[in-house]
DNA sequence: CTTGACTCCGTACCCAGGTACAGGGTTTAA
DNA sequence: TTAAACCCTGTACCTGGGTACGGAGTCAAG
């Protein structure tokens, strides 16, 4: 049978023994079924997809209590596609937001990039300024 | 003269008095001159622009320290503008890496957006394969 | 001149997201 | 059969980024 020990699952994603133990805690991933002289954890190979969706998720700055929303997604029959839709419209939004705000970092730095460039002995460097674009308050 | 108590300050930038002297612990703002008898902080009107900055740099998800490095750009008068330009294309490159990342993930959720429409009872919607995209390892 | 709002410092506490033992038992390969 | 390499649970610890006291001094308005 194609079960992963804990460790093989760890090499194979990259993540920590311990991590997933805590990942495990946390209702990331479902608690395995246990070898039953040894009381080993008995992975199944999906497993791995799941580690790896979390590892990919949290690299893009989502937080573990989101990523385990993106997964219940996929994982509550009882949601309606509907729902879904609702769900993942939201983190969309959430996404497009974050790419906004960086979008306009990206240019402050950019223009930072630029001035410097020109001033020779940096007097002073208008980085204070940069950020002030949202103008409100 | 126009000096702020810690009070005013905080009322002005939207940050909490406790987090201003959190920053100053931190070395994010320099501490600040005393009124002689009462111990008082007094900051220079600059300051506000300066925890500004910090808060709209936190918001783009830059850390503290980073933070710091930003505003060590055009305090410290010891570097030469060649260094500033390689630290601020430095970050400018960690910025667009993650708006790269945040694309990513917009497609694959937007992708997931477009196919729930059409499942209708919810059997797989394929989220785990959705950010499967790196191709790596 | 008193009372309430403000400030001081120090320490403790909080959450997230792990990481690191300690003190056991199990498996595997020589 | 025995040592290395694994795994188990539980608890403690860590960093980052704050927040919340407690106990005391100060300032401003009535």
């Amino acid at each position: 049978m194609s079960s992963l020990t804990i460790g093989k699952l760890a090499q194979k994603t990259g993540i920590a023994v311990e991590t997933v133990r805590f990942y495990e805690r946390k209702g990331l991933i479902a608690d395995p079924p246990r070898g039953p002289s040894s009381g080993y954890r008995e992975y199944p190979a999906e497993t791995v997809q799941r580690l790896r969706f979390i590892r990919r998720a949290k690299e893009l700055g989502f937080t573990l209590r989101e990523v385990g929303e993106l997964l219940a997604l996929r994982t509550d029959t009882s949601t309606s596609c509907g729902e879904v839709r609702e769900q993942v419209a939201g983190k969309l939004g959430d996404v497009r937001e974050r790419i906004n705000d960086l979008r306009r970092m990206e240019r402050a730095l950019a223009k930072l990039h630029a001035l410097c460039a020109s001033t020779d002995p940096l007097g002073d460097c208008p980085m204070l300024d940069l950020l002030d674009e949202p103008a409100d308050d």
